[in-house]
DNA sequence: CTGACCGGTCAAAGATATTGACCTATCGAC
DNA sequence: GTCGATAGGTCAATATCTTTGACCGGTCAG
């Protein structure tokens, strides 16, 4: 049994992620609409443009979905070319992907929204602020939680 | 412009969120799947539970979604008995929704297992650094950017 | 009585994601 | 050179989700 007062602001936590993530994705989803594009042309600019000549593959576990989801929307991406394929590497089996000019411009556009809202709650809030939502993010993002308790436990 | 170092670190945050944001919603889903349920089932148990006799209205207001999109999950939830009814109020068109003892069961069962990666998140940083985390993310939840710069400024 | 509101439903449409099967090209090892 | 494994792509069927639009009944307040 949770000590109520604890869980009362673990649910205060929730909320806010909940809350604050659908803020925080609100605003490149409207940009993105314009163009008839969805979130996972944002991911994949996204991560396109943080790895530079990354593989299809890599992408894959990056972005944790089946090839057929990523295959369609990777395409109208190529044929706006917003990103590119680099040919001739070593394995030739690879595509290296890479962001056009173009595309930099719309993942900056994108993200760049994210970062001015990120920004300014970091600046709000102060720098040590900012150092413990990192370290707690941190956590968030690599814990494995234990095998949960065999149903109804709670 | 950014601040190269200070972008690098914006976009680390901004990972964090994804990755975390996806961890975070991980367990809940692979338990609603069991059920048939997805994340809407959550969000509406979760909701309900904090706030007993929350009108149809309200649901939808927290949620932001179509009354349409509430209306099938939730009527999903009130033939699985997880959801009640509350009749007999003041305004007769407003139906106050609660939890069922077996709602309360897997509302617990489903938060539970993100309390616990949250519990651990937090106790793993320390308390300054939850501390932190919690201002960071209220001010994120509720900062309204200001409207973007005219396309392509970044 | 009437307009406004709460709740619900049907219908059409589109987007998104999945699994499964199958294909080519290439690589590396034997 | 053959062969199994890998990278990438595609078609098809299926399922889910969500939206907009149009309506409906019941209820409330002036």
């Amino acid at each position: 049994m949770v000590d109520p007062s604890r869980q009362e602001t673990l649910r205060r936590a929730i909320e806010l992620l909940f809350f604050g993530y659908r803020e925080f994705t609100d605003r490149p989803d409207r940009i993105l609409e314009r163009r008839g594009l969805g979130r996972v042309h944002h991911r994949i600019l996204y991560f396109v443009g943080r790895n530079p000549a990354v593989s299809v593959k890599g992408l894959l576990e990056i972005l944790a979905v089946s090839k057929q989801a990523l295959s369609v929307p990777l395409r109208q991406l190529t044929e706006m070319k917003l990103v590119a394929v680099l040919a001739g590497t070593s394995d030739r089996r690879v595509k290296r992907l890479v962001l056009t000019p173009e595309g930099r411009r719309l993942e900056a556009d994108l993200t760049g929204t994210q970062m001015r809202r990120l920004s300014a709650a970091f600046e709000a809030a102060g720098d040590d602020d900012e150092a413990g939502w990192m370290r707690v993010m941190e956590r968030l993002a690599r814990t494995e939680l234990q095998p949960s308790s065999p149903a109804g436990a709670a």
